[in-house]
DNA sequence: GAATTGTAAACTGTCCTACAATCCACAAAA
DNA sequence: TTTTGTGGATTGTAGGACAGTTTACAATTC
C-alpha cells in the first residue's frame, strides 16, 4: 500500500511563527516603524524566546523587519530609494523569468496561466483592491514558477512581501480598470514561446505601474 | 572631543559564528555532502546551541547549507541546474548592475574599479588561482557596489558564496592568463558611463566563462 | 540654561539545562 | 525478503538566568 496523497501537516513552530508575524505586519496590525518585542511576542504566542528570535532573523532576511543591536527589531518604513529599488529588482528578475518561462511553456503552464489572468481579470471587474493585488500577485508568481528556476524563486520571494507591504501602506492609487489589460500581450508572449517578446512585455508591464521615471 | 576614527569592533557572536563556519566551508575543512552537527559546533566553538542555530539559519538562507527537518543540516553539493541558475542569476543581476554603475560613474568610482582591475592582471601573471578568484570577486563587487542599489547587492551577496564554493570544489580549468582581459571592456565601459554598453559586456563575461551553452 | 554625567528600566545577547519529537540504522520476527 | 520493533543520536522547543547595551530621564556641574 502507498500512502494517500492526503499528508499530515507537519509545520514546525519556527516557520508558523514566521507565517503569523508575517501575516500581522502584511494586515496592518503591526504598523511600520512599529516594534517587535521578542519577549512579548513569545508572551503573546506562547512560544519560547528562541522560536520567536529565529522566525525574526527570517523575516529580517525577508526586509520586512530591521534589526538594531541591543534595540530591537521594527518594521521597515520605506523610502523612495526603497521603492524604486523594488521596482527595478523587479524588473531584472521577472524580465529574466519571463524569457525562460516562454521558452520551457506547456500545455499545463499555458492553462495556468491562463487560469490566473481570467481570475485576475474577473476581480478587476468586481473586486476589492485587496484581492485584485493578491490575483496581480498570483499571476507573477506563476510565470516566475515556469520559469523553474529555484534560485530566481527564491530571490523573487524575498522581495514579493516587501512589494506587498509597501502596496498596503502607501496610498497610491492604481488604475483597477487597466490592471488585467496591462497584461494581456505579456500572458501571449510567453504562451507563444516568445521569448524576446516576454522579456519585453514584462519590463514593460513593470515599468509603466511603478515611479520609474523619477530614479534617484 | 569627537570620537577617533578607530572604533570598537562589536560583532556579535551569532555573527562571527556565520563567519567561521562559512570560511571553514569554503576552505574545504567542511565538504560538500557533510553534516553540520548543532551540538557538536558549539562544543567545537564553545557557543551556546541557540547561538549556532541562528548561525545555521543565516547560512541556509545564503545557500551553503541545507536542512532537513529532525535530521539536520548538511553542506549542499551542486547540480548541473544548480551551475545553470547561478549563471543565469548572475547575469540578471550583474548586468544590471553595470548599467546602473555606468550610470552614476564617479571618478572616485573610476578610481576604485581601475584599482580592482589592476590587481587582477597583476594576479593573473603570478598569482594563485585562489587569488585570483577572489580578486575577481573583488572586481565583480566593485561593480555590484557602484550600483548603489542595497538589495540589489544583497541579492548578490546571497549567491556570492554559492559561486565561491563551486568554483573551489570544483575542478574546471580556467584560462587564467585570459581572466582578466575579459574584463577591460567591460570596465572601459563603466567608466566612460556607456550603460547599454556596459550592459552588454556583463552579459558577455560572465556568459563567455560560463556553462550557459548546456542550459538545461 | 546648556552641557555633562549618573541612573534605572527595558530589552537584547548569550548561556544553560531539560525533555519531547523525530529520524535512522539495525536487529528481530514473520 | 519484507515487515516490524527498538535504541541511540540529533533536532525542536521551552524556560530560566544573567550580563551587556541602549534609552530616557534625573541629577549635577559650569
Amino acid at each position: 500500500m502507498t500512502a494517500s496523497p492526503r499528508t499530515i501537516n507537519k509545520i514546525s513552530l519556527e516557520d508558523q511563527a514566521v507565517d503569523l508575524i508575517r501575516e500581522q505586519i502584511l494586515e496592518g496590525v503591526i504598523q511600520p516603524g512599529e516594534r517587535l518585542v521578542e519577549s512579548r511576542l513569545a508572551k503573546d504566542y506562547a512560544l519560547s524566546r528562541g522560536t520567536v528570535r529565529i522566525a525574526l532573523q527570517r523575516l529580517g532576511n525577508e526586509g520586512l523587519i530591521e534589526q538594531r543591536p541591543y534595540v530591537g527589531w521594527r518594521v521597515v518604513e520605506f523610502t523612495e530609494q526603497d521603492i524604486w529599488e523594488l521596482y527595478t529588482l523587479r524588473v531584472a528578475l521577472e524580465s529574466m523569468a519571463s524569457r525562460l518561462a516562454a521558452q520551457r511553456i506547456t500545455p499545463a503552464g499555458k492553462q495556468r496561466l491562463l487560469d490566473a489572468f481570467e481570475t485576475l481579470e474577473a476581480l478587476c471587474r468586481t473586486g476589492s483592491i485587496e484581492r485584485i493585488t493578491q490575483a496581480d500577485l498570483g499571476l507573477h508568481l506563476a510565470i516566475v514558477e515556469l520559469a523553474e528556476h529555484a534560485r530566481l524563486k527564491k530571490q523573487y520571494d524575498l522581495i514579493k512581501n516587501q512589494f506587498l507591504l509597501y502596496i498596503k501602506t502607501s496610498n497610491r492609487d492604481f488604475r483597477v480598470d487597466t490592471i488585467a489589460e496591462s497584461h494581456r500581450e505579456l500572458i501571449e508572449a510567453i504562451c507563444a514561446g516568445d521569448a524576446a517578446r516576454a522579456e519585453q512585455e514584462a519590463i514593460r508591464n513593470i515599468t509603466e505601474l511603478g515611479p520609474l521615471n523619477s530614479a534617484p
